[in-house]
This record gives structure tokens, sequence and C-alpha cells, in this order.
DNA sequence: CTATAACCCATTGACGTCCATGATTACCCA
DNA sequence: TGGGTAATCATGGACGTCAATGGGTTATAG
């Protein structure tokens, strides 16, 4: 299972080219997946993703209301979407509509959350992670089933 | 069930390098896991672990309400992580985030808590052990029941 | 013909790898 | 039981590789 974790920082140069950190490009590669950029419906971020969570939201929506308002809400993300191509040294040049949206400049912080990554301008993400941890250490931390072993799922390969 | 116990000091050289002590290094070895390290959300130490710890986050995201705070709460833990490689010599590179965060300089003390470990500034972990075993001594120990499958359920942050 | 994007190449700095040394511990044998 | 030896581990430094970045050049489209 490949995820996307931990947090980068690259600069947008002057063409408006951005890297892709070297693990994100290794998960994609990996599984032979092209790169898609949507713009956040919560949040001034853009969200980076492979084709299956794009089929995702696609078929969640598909379960859906088609006249309701959630559903128009949510074809926003798919409508704002790009298959973003990488050049030879694992870049992608950002839209001014995405820069925009994102209000970034000239450096972008890329934040794995596991089977998707964001990208923000790096303040803004930074006050975003201030506001979680204050927020853990007063409500406390949201609950995790942690080493609550289901009793017999040992019926198969363990080693 | 191989576990993480005891405490080890070691130093952090002038590139930030840091030994993983031998017994862990057993555990992870053994059960062929690669190490992960993200920053506490509660403490100002950073929590070691194998994937299954990284994946149960993961799928506890994916079940929530994913525009919820407790989502982004954990998506910070995600954020903070990073898959650690050991060098030949069973090292791991700590970032100046997680030095900073931690409070680290030259020394860091490993504590191990089961299936995951801690690492602190070794002054700030003897300030904490001395506080838990004071509050022990006037509050009273806390039930501690052996034996059972699972802890008591918790009242904190369930939903 | 001009502007934008795709491609190619050079530089630099970080980090992963390799090797050497020192110290502590575990082991073995007298 | 004590001394000596070997092995393991922590530590430090040197070097090579690769990723990030920036600039220049060619293709393409409007």
């Amino acid at each position: 299972m490949d995820l996307f974790l931990s947090t980068f920082e690259n600069r947008i140069d002057k063409k408006g080219r951005l890297s892709v950190p070297a693990p994100f490009r290794a998960v994609l590669e990996r599984r032979r997946d092209p790169l898609y950029l949507f713009k956040s419906l919560t949040e001034p971020c853009l969200e980076g993703c492979g084709p299956e969570r794009i089929g995702q939201i696609v078929d969640a929506i598909d379960t859906m209301d088609s006249l309701s308002a959630e559903v128009a809400t949510l074809q926003t993300m798919l409508s704002s979407a790009q298959e973003m191509k990488l050049d030879g040294e694992g870049r992608i040049m950002l839209s001014t509509d995405f820069m925009v949206f994102a209000e970034l400049d000239d450096l972008a912080l890329y934040a794995g959350i596991g089977r998707s990554f964001q990208i923000w301008l790096p303040a803004r993400y930074r006050n975003r992670e201030a506001e979680a941890r204050s927020r853990a250490k007063t409500d406390g931390m949201p609950s995790l089933r942690l080493g609550g072993r289901r009793p017999p799922d040992n019926a198969s390969g363990e080693r």
C-alpha cells in the first residue's frame, strides 16, 4: 500500500513550473497512473490524486439525486479537474486559474494525506496545522481504534 | 509478539543522524516493516511505528465525514509522517522540522511503549516521567485490566 | 509572426552509501 | 573467577548520486 505522506516545499519558477516530489512521482509511476489536480471544495488549496479517486467521486455522484444541490457542488470538483502532464524533470505547469485559486506565488507546499495530497500556500498550511494541533490538545484526539485486533482475523495468511 | 520496550539514549551527530536502538531495529526487521515517524499531536515528541498504524489512520479517514475537524486532525498526522530509511549502520536522518518540533539538539531518548515508541529530548522526558509517577501517588492508580481484549471504551472523542 | 508550452542540458546542494574508528558488551577459555 | 578476545553497536567522516532548480532552444498554435 503506497501512500502519499509527509510534506514538501518546492519552488514555482517564473514559467509556472513546479516539481512534483520524487516520492509522490514514484507512487504514481508504480501504478502507471496519470496525475489529476482539482480545486478543493472546502479550502483554498489544490487536491492531487490518481484516476481511482476521480472514479470514486463519479460513482458517489451517480448514487445521489442528480437534481440536488449537493450533486451540483460535487460536480464542480470534476469540472475543475485537469490531467497534469509531467515534463522530463517531473514538473507540472500550473494554470493561472489554479495559481489564483490557491493563492500561490513562488512557493508551494505539498501535503500528503494518504491516498491523495494537497498543494497549499505554505504559510496558509502552517496556520491550519497549528489550529489542528491546538484543537487536538483541547478537544482530545479523534478516536482511533488502535490495537483493537479483530479476534478471528487470523484465518488467512499470517506469518 | 515482539514489542518496543525500554528506553535508550543516543547521540545526534552534526548531520542530524541518529542510531535506532538495535532491539527496535530487530523488531522492524523481523516483520520486514519500514519505519515511520510523525509528530505527536499532543506532546513535543516524535512517534515511531510501522505501516499498520499508518494504514489504520488512512482507513479511519475514509470512513469519516471528510469535512469534519477530526479528519483535518488525522490528516495533520499523515502530513507530518515520513518513511524513514535506515542507512547501513541503522541510523535515520532527522529533518530539521522534526528536530525543531521535538526541540532536539544533540541527544535523543527513545521510549518504547509497546506497539510504538517515542523520541524525546531526554530532560523533557524525565520531567514527564516524574510527573506521571507523582500523579499516580496523589491521584491514585489508573485502572489496569489485564487479559481483557480491549481497553475500556474511552469516552473522549467518540462521535 | 509572436507567445506559449514542450524539450534539453547544466548546476548545485542535499542526502544516501560506503568505509574507518572507538567503545562497550558478550563470550570463551584458562 | 578472572582475564582476554571477538563481536556488536554507536559514531564520525568522505564521497557519489540523484533530485530540485534554472536557463536556453526548439516546436506549436493562435
